[in-house]
DNA sequence: ATGGTTGCAAAGACTTTGCAGGAGG
DNA sequence: CCTCCTGCAAAGTCTTTGCAACCAT
């Protein structure tokens, strides 16, 4: 999703288009990684110092209110934001360097058809991330 | 993964078996959802009221840190844990009411082949989240 | 103009830590 | 027995809320 289809959403749903709010966003989208709201703080003030931390926590929740953003678990059990992703969001990760190379073609639409039948859930999305060691690495 | 590994696993590693421990284990075992740390006291207490909130803590601390259990976002942007299953870490999560069900079976590994042969990197684990609508929001 | 927004400070919620008594190995 | 564990209370974090000034529309 780009920056300026997450702020046409926010406009349509009322909330007005503050300097504060594109600079979160951008930063947000900026990010690889899902970053807790205290490190989305910094990163932002690097480019925006008017932007404060409470804002920060502010535009989290609208975003997450309009499923622009979703949450994830990080290592330290805090809770992390990243932009939704429009069809996947499919990583290799390595654990070593931390390097990060996406990929497509995942192929799990098998899988969902059978999770699909077996539990009911309607499938929309998915997130497969892979864990090991980067060729330099090994 | 059933109780009594988890104890042993606990032993092993130089952790004491005390009931409140074991109470805690057995009730997040009995839950198929994920539970937050106050959902768990809630519920533990009704088994075993000698457990206070702060051994709850304490102890998903512990298991967490043995990687017996896992960490996930419901949907309040709490964390919630859930007793990690057996190899991998696979989540099927409801985008409306953030229930969370596991499941196994998961068959990456032929994705895994293609990606290592693709990628040079040597993969040793993955988690793979699918988002969705369970079936009573759906 | 005007209603939503912002930063600040304070309050509220969540989680960890210090301590004295108690229990597991 | 000795060490780790527990509950309680307090401290430490993380997140939300009240408020006056400010800005997008």
């Amino acid at each position: 999703m780009r920056s300026d289809e997450i702020i046409r959403r926010l406009r349509r749903s009322g909330y007005k288009v503050t300097p504060q709010r594109v600079s979160i966003i951008k930063t947000l989208l900026g990010s690889r990684e899902a970053l807790t709201p205290a490190a989305l703080f910094q990163k932002v003030r690097l480019v925006d110092p008017t932007v404060g931390e409470v804002t920060v926590y502010r535009t989290l929740n609208i975003l997450s209110e309009l499923g622009l953003v979703c949450v994830v678990s990080t290592a330290e059990n805090v809770n992390g934001y990243i932009v939704r992703p429009g069809g996947h969001h499919d990583h290799l990760i390595c654990s070593e360097c931390g390097k990060v190379v996406d990929f497509r073609n995942c192929n799990v639409s098998e899988l969902e058809k059978r999770l699909a039948s077996e539990t009911g859930f309607v499938i929309k999305e998915h997130r497969l991330d892979l864990y090991g060691l980067c060729p330099q690495c090994a």
